[in-house]
DNA sequence: TTTACATATGAATAACTGTTCATATGTTTA
DNA sequence: TAAACATATGAACAGTTATTCATATGTAAA
């Protein structure tokens, strides 16, 4: 036995690694504001920018790491791409999170 | 009317700000191990060290961060400092990412 | 009252992050 | 076809963050 439980349950390193990952994929107001955006239903690169008032550049290199992620997913149209949230949990804990910060 | 409202509901430069500070304070694996060894009830430095594997020092730097944004509290006890979760919020937000993290 | 222990903190540093700028690709419009 | 548009991406840079190390403070034990 290793040193990872020392006695009742405990968050083991991948857990935690795994976790402050995902935290991490919120933890910046611009990506805020772009899931917030997405929110109200799929969104271009352009609308995101306007909504999160970055430029579209600075966006779609947050996209880029939502994509990983896979808490987006993408619909080209033309010249546009459209994204979409993709993960119903993390949205939830945006909502959550959002919530905690309103009522207070 | 500024830019910030392009339409529906959108989330506030703000509360972007708040909400991405919220989820930056568990954006790392060292707090989060941390947290969830507070889970299991009050814990001193040392014993969150062991927990988290990291050195007394990184472990009591974390604490100030947490403690700063009055996430945890603490009670002194002798040469000891005990700290506990203060916040019923976050620490739901942290359960359920955990949940998330665990259930796939 | 020394000595060891528990914690806190500032400085230094290395690694990481977010933005901008330049540029590339593909698409539509003129 | 040429020009404008929408998006993506790499490089560079500035700012931030996490850790370590040295050190300081206060407490308990010898």
């Amino acid at each position: 036995m290793d040193t990872e439980t020392p006695g009742t349950a405990a968050v083991s390193a991948d857990s935690a690694r795994d976790l402050a990952e995902l935290f991490r994929a919120l933890a910046d107001p611009g990506r805020i504001r772009i899931v917030g955006a997405l929110a109200d239903g799929r969104k271009n690169v352009g609308e995101l920018a306007a909504a999160a008032d970055l430029s579209e550049s600075a966006v779609s290199h947050h996209l880029r790491g939502l994509r990983l992620m896979r808490l987006v997913r993408t619909e080209k149209e033309g010249r546009h791409v459209y994204y979409t949230m993709d993960d119903e949990h993390v949205f939830e804990i945006f909502r959550c999170g959002l919530d905690h910060v309103h009522h207070r």
